[in-house]
DNA sequence: TATGAATGAGCATTCATTCAT
DNA sequence: AATGAATGAATGCTCATTCAT
């Protein structure tokens, strides 16, 4: 965590810092981002960042609370959700959140799912466990066995990690999207993914 | 490519060095692999190194030719099939080829997938294009639509990269999956993924 | 150029880094020249050299600014006289300017004259075209010729090229002249040369 | 000097290694000539360079060998007039000899010209003193001072030096010489710089 | 003697972190 | 608290020379 130090700033310099910070991290991920650049693009002495932050670990485990802050934001509404939709309304709604992220400011996006792929970084950072999104969406999906609307064949543990890494691919999707897909039929698009995965999993009389 | 002077060393000390190297590249990717830590763990002395390769992408591509090599091995029955098989089926084979890929050879596995995932180091390494297996499996989706076994609304490019996500993730569940699973349930339990891919997928009178 | 951390040095600092750098590149030209000895020399740690300077070339370049304004200093007196004075005259001042540095500071005439003499490390450090002088020299003897100063049959190029040779090897001999030959008799010395040399392209009835 | 085993050489295989050295060294000069590299222009395996030359040291003064050896061929016909020429008639033969080197072997003339223009080099090389070519030609001045041809003013060492920065100069317009400039006229432009040296320095009764 | 692998000191450059004011 | 200079270990790479067969 920064120092008191650093939240007696005034806001001006606070952002300044985030933000450049956040630039350098989205860039070039954890490893390969230079304290020097952050120091550059903020305008603050080198000593000050040391003043602020113990060291690169921890300006970083700091962007990473605003990327969870962020990410819980776009997901308002999943909470509400979750007790009565279907699982793949839910899954529709997670997947419309990461694409928002993706869109809407892509170099949190671009953090978040750094970590989320890098498992060795993960521990490195946030310590030896971490809930991930896995563990939530195995749960939904066996729920989803439980109301009959998901196979009998369908392996939860797999299953989330295979959602996981769709979603990761989805918001790199987007985020390479130069043209930027003009939002609707960008979103078909994506949406188009989501319906395989339903129809994947969905339970059929005559499938199973 | 190295030089004969490498082609040249005893197979037990090329050996030690591709060892060497193979563990650096795997467990750091290109970028943060030392040159100093190869000629550490194989002792070699570091003029040596530069005796047997270029430069540190000299040896990562040799490491990749050797990758390569072991994929193609892997693969075969692949090629007789491209024709005459469902492309369900060839999915199939290509994913149990990763999958034995990331049993057999943890860290060679690890390398390939890493070069997939990232490609500005494909590139860097490779040259300017690269066919990428995405290109592959979306043509293999857009055959599937020409023959009516996958349904209209699927977007190729969207649905190969997909898959390539899957493919990748399912090498990393392999990877990490340290009680092994014993063979017959894992290979189980991953094909079911693609029995999701699958449903997902394939035209159904009662949903196009 | 030097970054601002380097100038905000103290003086003393400064001159030392200078100091030593002019001596090393004075000694060993640029290519042979080592930052690890200009470091020593001016005993500043490694990694500050680097905080002043980009690289090497950025500190021969600051050398050679350096030696351009002493260079200049030492020339006041021909842009006064450019216009309205024999060519041979010229050629006098310009003369005696770099007998005068090669005297006051024969390292930093050392470092010029190596410039001069290499026109490959010239683009190199100074890209790729520069003026040298040996296109002002030539336009002076055009200027000769076209007022009847020089002979019909001097070519400009040609001779331009010989002069400057001439001025590098003066420049040479003062420098090496370990006797110092004390001012009055030494600038006679070499003086006489440019008689040689005025004599050998000067206009004559009997000659031409 | 090279061992006896070199000597023992098939004509052959020491001609590719004098061949591969000259190109060297004429390429890159004494300090970044690379050993790696005659040996590999030469294909003759690093142990044996080793067993041929003493160090990089070694072989260079052998080419130096050649060198002067050649440019005493060039002179033939120096050492007849030496005697009953006129000192311009004399400059005349070294200039052409000079030139000639410089047009049929550019590399041995580049050597050459670098020993004779970087006097630590040679002093390194060749031990503490060296004749040069400086001596030779200040007493041709003296001569020429005392037969009444050449001018009471002129400084023969001083002019010496002048006289061989100007062949230093002549040899490398030679070498750069892209066109060739078809040897008569080549000739002829360079040799209207010896008049100009002439005309500098003869005794004439209007200006002595 | 021929061969080519072995060696290691040396080079330019980078960067996270600490120190002094 | 702010500042920015100081530091040095580390990195990728080079090359003359020696060693072992």
């Amino acid at each position: 965590m920064p120092t008191e130090t650093f939240f007696n700033l005034p806001d001006e310099k606070k952002e300044r810092i985030i933000e450049a910070a956040v630039d350098e991290f989205a860039e070039n991920g954890f490893e390969n981002a230079k304290v020097n650049e952050i120091v550059r693009k903020s305008s603050i002495p080198k000593g000050s960042f040391y003043q602020y932050f113990r060291d690169k670990s921890d300006i970083f485990k700091y962007i990473l609370d605003i990327v969870f802050e962020k990410k819980m934001q776009m997901m308002t509404g999943i909470r509400d959700s979750l007790e009565r939709s279907s699982i793949f309304e839910i899954l529709r709604i997670m997947v419309g959140a990461a694409i928002k992220m993706a869109e809407d400011d892509p170099r949190l996006s671009k953090i978040s799912d750094d970590l989320v792929a890098n498992k060795s970084l993960m521990n490195k950072i946030l310590g030896e466990y971490s809930p991930s999104s896995n563990d939530l969406i195995s749960s939904l999906i066996k729920r989803g066995k439980d109301t009959g609307e998901i196979s009998e064949w369908v392996d939860p543990e797999m299953a989330a990690k295979l959602i996981t890494a769709f979603m990761l691919s989805l918001s790199e999707m987007v985020r390479s999207d130069s043209e930027g897909m003009l939002s609707e039929r960008a979103r078909d698009k994506y949406l188009s993914l989501i319906k395989l995965l339903e129809y994947g999993m969905k339970r059929r009389e005559d499938y199973d």
